[in-house]
DNA sequence: CCGCATCCACAATGATACTG
DNA sequence: CAGTATCATTGTGGATGCGG
């Protein structure tokens, strides 16, 4: 029997797929703004949180942060009066959202 | 333009997917608990613990009696001596893991 | 062997107010 | 508008020991 026979001999370590996306998209929020920004071009900070139920100003900045620096999403700032900033996904991002469809699915099915 | 045209007006409230199965599955273990029983008919409490890099054992025993709560997985308890007890997924898990086996290749592949 | 109970540390999240 | 700063609160996870 090879190795690739056994599905996860043990899971959850070092190089453990699952627990890397746990890692980067864990957490309370950051699937949802996937979710949120998900058929959208790009969309600016205050349309992001309006969109999330319930997210406050703390958790929608410091998840946005963490995402760009995982290559998530991209942040364009444009330098007008008042401040303009705008979101996008990523391919990275957008590969990931069939997925994310997927378990929103599930959870309408089953939950 | 229908409603269904627009994936979420707003996402994380009441009745949404991806919220119910964050409640449900979300948090550092019990996805990777699907993961380690996946391919098992059965396993025992210690094998689990064994295979998940890292989990406690308050955490294990916790995130299988929710589990069991939410349908996930059977518990089934043998009055021998020592005790034994094992775990299986039931339908409604098993027809998640496709799902999370394709999060673990995307995190391969992306992270 | 299984796994619950207790107690505790710290990280995650949240409310509020404030700035460029 | 788009955040940051600060402080309070909650939740998550861990160590240990006990009991069936």
């Amino acid at each position: 029997m090879k190795k690739k026979d056994i599905i996860c001999e043990t899971v959850g370590g070092e190089g453990c797929g699952v627990r890397k996306v746990l890692n980067t998209i864990g957490g309370k929020w950051k699937i949802l703004i996937l979710c949120a920004m998900h058929g959208h071009a790009a969309m600016r900070y205050g349309e992001i949180r309006r969109t999330i139920v319930g997210i406050t100003n703390t958790m929608l900045a410091q998840s946005l942060r963490e995402m760009e620096a995982d290559g998530l999403i991209l942040r364009q700032q444009y330098d007008e009066m008042p401040v303009r900033v705008e979101y996008a996904l990523t391919e990275k991002a957008t590969s990931l959202i069939p997925i994310l469809l997927e378990l929103k699915d599930w959870g309408e099915k089953h939950l």
